[in-house]
DNA sequence: ATTCCTATTATACGATTGTACAACAAGCAA
DNA sequence: TTGCTTGTTGTACAATCGTATAATAGGAAT
């Protein structure tokens, strides 16, 4: 006659639902926004289960960050894999992605910079740590495919990161002093220089 | 016989003590720690002075963005200052100076996310909007004296920016990654681009 | 010495925080 | 059907938050 008052979940499954709705949240309305309570609300359970499943509220922020990251390398590794074969087009895409939606969204960007004031926890640090090596990594693969030289990948690697990175933020802090496509212009403007560069030494 | 329990100070002395100890506990406890007796407390008076003095803690915060950045607005000068008068030191100086003390600087990071985190109120909003425009009119004006053609500056102006704001921030999160020198390495290279780009292009 | 203004203090208030824990019940095993 | 395991709930707890306000007292003016 009464129906269940709740139901049990598969654990990865419950963890799962909370990194989401820890996602949701840090998005909607940032890192102050992210309380127990709130995430729980989200998730539709009760504030308890937070305890529970993660090492307070710290690390479920953690595994949230190591999620979202997951998410945008999937994001930037869909744009290259649209760009088609050309070694150039595939690094340009993986560049500019960053410019356009999902990425370039002010809700990804409270989630980000969420993350960014909570990196003082080493727990979080390491998760950085991890996450933009992984990126440069991936960059440095497109790179190599291009024909950099191995001795110029890192740091040029470091260079476009830091532009994009650079760029993305104040698209999302200051929308309106310029446009997603200037920005496009600028990060492929830099590739070329490189590249040029690398020919020309190379000569 | 008793000594006074408090004394009174000037209006602007008063704010300014507040304003300085509010950056003080951002680059200690960054934006979580700054609660208004945590700010009270560093500046020698009681929690109660903030709400006579400021709109809020928020007020508070945005005033301290400007000041915060008014500092940096005097360490980069100081640095273009020292650099002699070659237009191109010049440029050169005011965009490395910021991977050295006291711009590259781990509680200064604290204080700059402090601010960001709360970019979604409008008041910091517009605070980051009036300092950013100011950094880059600074910029295009170095750039100026180089001989860059006016209609490149804008969004070359951009472009150096976002590469150095990018470098400040893996420099600070992830110290470890890549050398300041590193930093000021790539940073130069970029600049000697834009020239050369501008010194081809106007042959 | 006295008066007065107000900067400053101290406290109270309701709301919200993270964590801990006892009680409950869902759902599988027997 | 009965029992058992444990995922889940709901709440209590102390601490902290921002703000408002009455009471205090510094310090200049008279």
């Amino acid at each position: 006659m009464s129906k269940p008052a709740f139901s049990r979940a598969e654990p990865d499954a419950r963890r799962q639902s909370l990194i989401e709705a820890t996602a949701r949240v840090l998005a909607r309305d940032g890192a102050t926004g992210a309380s127990v309570r709130a995430i729980a609300l989200e998730a539709g359970v009760s504030p308890g289960l937070v305890g529970h499943y993660f090492a307070g509220i710290d690390g479920l922020v953690a595994e949230t960050y190591a999620a979202v990251g997951q998410q945008v390398h999937v994001a930037l590794a869909a744009a290259v894999a649209a760009a088609g074969d050309d070694p150039r087009d595939r690094v340009a895409a993986y560049v500019t992605a960053s410019f356009a939606p999902p990425i370039a969204d002010r809700a990804l960007f409270a989630t980000w910079i969420a993350f960014w004031s909570l990196s003082a926890k080493p727990i979080i640090a390491a998760r950085h740590d991890a996450l933009y090596q992984s990126y440069r990594d991936d960059l440095e693969a497109l790179l190599a495919a291009c024909g950099l030289p191995a001795a110029d990948r890192r740091l040029v690697a470091i260079a476009i990161t830091a532009l994009v990175d650079g760029l993305w933020l104040e698209l999302c802090l200051s929308p309106g002093n310029f446009t997603p496509g200037e920005a496009r212009v600028l990060a492929e403007r830099q590739l070329e220089s490189y590249f040029d560069r690398s020919a020309k030494s190379s000569r």
